[in-house]
RNA sequence: GCCGAUGUAGCUCAAAGGUAGAGCAAUUGAUUUGUAAUCAAUAGGUUGGGGGUUCAAUUCCCUUCAUCGGCUCCA
């Protein structure tokens, strides 16, 4: 007697071997049809998987992420035998599922194009039509050495070498396809019913540019041709919130090519959102016991020598510049400064903390194809702060920044956010006890406060390990925001120190942080998350006067002004067009609130309200506009 | 930097080996309008830059710059 257990905690009885499948069926007809592969005692098989002992038994579908991912590597998969079979000369690499459908790596000596695509597409539905099982074979590493040298896949091979001598490894065989594969898999290709191949581009082999470029095709499929439909509608709705495009139709920002790829231009309206932003980060930084400082935006070649900049940061640093003879470098961090502000007088134990903030901007060079809009450039403003603390304020100035950063997120309406703890890199300085030790009282603070992260491994800074969170952008690329990094470089290399109680000197430690990372990237991922659509107390312009003849414009004029005069942004519309071009205008302005002004109103003393998106508001006074539009700041 | 695609008016896009056209926006005039486009006229371009092939290039070729999608790298 096999006994079955399942999610839910209820039972199923079998006398004799079982597979996930035959589960599936004995639980409803539907979910077989749906399954796409299993979780037996938390190991992840294929639905014909035998049971043979009592044994908890998953069945995924492609509701959940671990059936998108079988599915999505089956049909990568599935795209690679089309490609053998069209191009039998290409030699097969790596073909994963990724977070939105799956790619397949290929050495390929011609570019794929879009025929190409085409081609591999169809040939794949008709695949597809034929509903080939996938057949798991487990072999041994000889065997598996002697199958792909006959098959002479030189990238399987290359894999296989790194795989232990006595480990079972397994390949997976549809049709005339065998591939090395942990597996699991589909039952059959004809599971996969809609397939869109989506683009092309070049990938290292490994991930390193050492090593040679090959052809990677991504594309997505799903179980029906609606969902694949509904994806497409999505891609087309996030371009749409795209902040390169949100940017120059309201007019925010523009990166000109005469003035240099990666540097920015902030036209009024996009300038005033960043006086906003920056506004009330000062405040919310004040309210936190930082003080402000500025810095210039050069320094002598010797403080960057000093600070390590030179040595490890020199491939993003421009090149230096003749200064009467003295070589200067422009700034790629802040922190030298900060630090030389501290370093300018002694400072007492009793002092500490001391938590430096600026809005600093840094240039830093980028490789070329790396450049993205507002969130990639190369000079940019960091919302920086240093904090320099007592070894013991350590571990209570971290948890605080933690919690700083996550509200002041919130305050601009993110909720959902990606943390990282990013732990030492190969090229770093530092001991690497200090290291371990940095690293652990960062995980403790993520730890009490309960919050879930994953670990970057070796992805910490030079002089520290850190702390990132991350926000998406409208096509779900997350992007990095708030950054806590340990630095105990720096204080050494600069000999900071403090006087502690026992009248001696001691190092302090020193914390570099930005919450919203940078001013730009901040900026940008503010206007994809709002769809352009800025809360009232963010957007350039709040409300649009909109005389509806020209009769009126004197009487917009002087509620204009009582509006200027209680805080609010205001533009009139005094054009001799009719209302419905105007408001369509301030609509695709997505300014938040019009004000309509007709005979009525003048006669009156009202206001005629109507708000973005949702419409008209009807006619009131003038208190009771001011309070609806109050409420909503 | 690497792989690929793209570059035409302020924006969105057409056309084409014989020197470019529309809509929106802009300007001017008429219109004075009640909740997402009033009508008309005008103006706007060395077809990203440079070079080559050709009687002729914006179209074909080379090169360079930039943008877009990825890779690598990063706030």
């Amino acid at each position: 007697m096999i006994k079955i257990t399942l999610p839910d905690g209820s039972g199923r009885e079998y006398n004799s071997s079982v597979t996930a499948l035959k589960v599936a069926e004995d639980i409803s007809p539907e979910l077989a049809e749906e399954a796409i592969c299993a979780e037996v005692n938390n190991k992840p098989v294929d639905l014909n998987y035998p049971i043979d002992t009592d044994s908890t038994v998953v069945i995924h579908t492609f509701k959940n992420d671990k059936g998108k991912e079988v599915y999505w590597h089956s049909t990568a998969h599935l795209m690679a035998q089309a490609v053998k079979q069209l191009f039998p000369d290409v030699k097969i690499a790596i073909g994963p599922a990724i977070e939105q459908g799956f790619y397949y790596d290929f050495d390929r000596d011609e570019p794929f194009t879009e025929e190409d695509l085409q081609k591999i597409e169809t040939r794949m539905k008709e695949l597809s039509a034929k509903a080939l099982p996938y057949y798991r074979t487990e072999l041994s590493k000889a065997e598996a050495i002697e199958l792909f040298s006959k098959m002479d896949e030189t990238y399987k091979l290359e894999l296989l070498e790194d795989i232990p001598e006595n480990e079972i490894i397994s390949s997976y065989r549809q049709g005339d396809f065998i591939d090395l594969c942990r597996g699991p898999h589909l039952p059959d290709t004809g599971k996969i019913k809609a397939i869109k191949l989506l683009r092309t581009s070049g990938a290292y082999w490994r991930g390193d540019e050492k090593n040679k470029m090959l052809k990677r095709i991504y594309g997505i499929s799903f179980p029906t041709e609606k969902e694949l439909a509904d994806y497409l509608h999505f891609l087309e709705e996030a371009s749409k919130r795209d902040h390169r495009k949100l940017g120059k139709d309201l007019d925010l920002f523009s990166i000109n090519d005469e003035v240099g790829p990666g540097l920015v231009l902030w036209h009024p309206k996009g300038a005033m959102v960043r006086h906003l932003i920056e506004t009330y980060w000062k405040e919310e930084h004040l309210k936190k016991g930082y003080q402000l400082v500025y810095t210039p935006h050069l320094g002598r070649a010797n403080l960057w020598e000093t600070s390590g900049h030179l040595n490890f940061y020199k491939e993003n640093m421009y090149s230096k510049m003749d200064i009467d003879g003295q070589d200067y470098y422009i700034k790629p961090m802040n922190c030298p400064f900060h630090i030389s502000i501290y370093n300018s007088s002694l400072h007492s134990y009793r002092e500490l903390p001391i938590r430096l903030a600026e809005l600093g901007t840094v240039y830093r060079y980028e490789r070329s194809g790396v450049l993205h809009g507002l969130m990639r450039v190369r000079g940019f403003t960091q919302d920086d702060a240093h904090i320099i603390c007592t070894p013991e304020q350590m571990d209570r100035e971290v948890d605080k920044l933690i919690v700083f950063s996550l509200d002041m997120l919130k305050a601009f309406g993110f909720k959902e956010f990606l943390i990282y703890l990013a732990t030492k890199p190969e090229d770093c300085v530092g001991e690497k006890e200090d290291w371990d030790k940095a690293t652990a009282s960062l995980a403790n603070s993520l730890q009490k406060l309960g919050l879930e992260y994953k670990v970057d491994s070796g992805g910490g800074a030079f002089y520290g390990p850190k702390i990132d969170i991350k926000i998406k952008d409208a096509l779900g690329r997350a992007w990095q925001c708030t950054t806590i990094q340990f630095d105990f470089n720096e204080p050494e290399r600069f000999d900071m120190i403090y006087i502690g109680g026992d009248n001696s000197a001691h190092r302090p430690y020193m914390i570099h942080r930005a919450v919203l990372g940078s001013v730009e990237r901040f900026f940008a991922t503010l206007l994809e998350y709002h769809s352009g659509n800025l809360p009232l107390w963010l957007a350039p312009v709040q409300i649009m006067l909109i005389p509806i003849t020209d009769a009126q414009i004197n009487y917009a004029r002087k509620i204009e002004e009582q509006l200027l005069e209680q805080g609010f942004r205001c533009e009139l519309d005094s054009r001799s067009e009719k209302m419905g071009y105007k408001i369509r205008s301030a609509e695709k302005n997505k300014i938040p609130f019009m004000c309509i002004l007709g005979k009525n109103e003048a006669a009156n003393n009202q206001i005629t309200l109507r708000q973005h998106t949702v419409g008209d508001l009807g006619a009131m006074n003038w208190e009771e506009a001011i309070a609806i539009l109050r409420k909503e700041l």
